[in-house]
DNA sequence: ATCCATTGGTTCAGAATTCAACTTCTACCG
DNA sequence: CGGTAGAAGTTGAATTCTGAACCAATGGAT
């Protein structure tokens, strides 16, 4: 399948690259928006949640603010006031470094891992019904080993210029 | 692959399952900041652009506000705010609708019209090079199987309760 | 030791987003 | 007809997000 070109040398996208293309932006914003929902009941955003994942797998239920930041792929300066909210709501706390005195760890509190605990089931059960179990075992297979070379690539070229 | 159950009953994703899911999140986390990076210097947002795509592919190049609200997966708030931005940006017009005197029109204006020329090959370059191009022709056929059923899923859920 | 370029993180102002009123008009029911 | 439920859009206030400017500490160079 040779990529049509036009007068101007623009390879336009075939039907199908359109296709794929264009069901893939759908799935992605339907499917965040329909995991947002699902946790609405219990107070938490996406983001929320992804922090509190992040954290409790990590050593000492903490993290560095800078590394929080890279694994949830957040600006540092979204990730401190997202940060702050969580902390006003008592799911994390600040503490300070003492190996590198401008560090931070965000920690999760008692209460955040008792959230944790109760919300991951749900959430877990929602990206099942909403995405997982939709899937064969094939198709899942299939999904994963083509897209690990486009979120290399992506990363990439995160940092760079 | 039968999915591990615990005390509790929950059905916690396998490693293949973890996998696929969160690369899937990955990509569509990455690929969002690296086109909405590949637009801004015309001065576009993705959100722009995908309201320049819809009105243009549109009879008579304007569309109804709920029609393109649907269109693009907002909220008719949103929606609003944004035809504003892009209204007085001169991309877009507001226009009365005869037969249904509540209702309103957005317009793509000249000026909408030829800053699409201009940016979507650009665009298209961006989708190509960090997506399109980096899939086998069967994996992009693979992901357009899998993806569709999950996306009618996803948008029959989307109106109910 | 002293610079100074970098890193880690916050803060502030401006822009975008959400959510809940609110207005106007339509359509339908009795 | 008259009344009213619902649709189409907008508005405004509160929240979140972005990007740049900023401060403090670090780790090498010299």
């Amino acid at each position: 399948m040779i990529p049509m070109e036009t007068e101007n040398g623009t390879r336009w996208l075939s039907d199908e690259e359109q296709g794929a293309w264009r069901i893939h932006l759908d799935v992605s914003r339907l499917l965040t928006y329909q995991l947002e929902r699902d946790l609405q009941p219990f107070g938490l955003t996406m983001n929320d949640y992804e922090i509190l994942v992040n954290l409790s797998e990590s050593e000492g239920h903490r993290m560095r603010m800078s590394d929080l930041a890279a694994a949830t792929l957040q600006s540092k300066s979204r990730l401190s006031h997202q940060i702050t909210r969580m902390e006003n709501a008592g799911l994390v706390r600040r503490e300070h470094c003492e190996s590198d005195r401008r560090g931070l760890f965000a920690c999760l509190t008692e209460d955040g891992w008792e959230t944790m605990r109760k919300v991951a089931p749900h959430h877990v059960e929602s990206v099942r019904k909403h995405f997982i179990d939709l899937l064969s075992p094939e198709a899942l297979d299939a999904l994963h080993t083509s897209l690990t070379p486009i979120a290399e690539h992506l990363r990439a070229q995160r940092g760079r210029v």
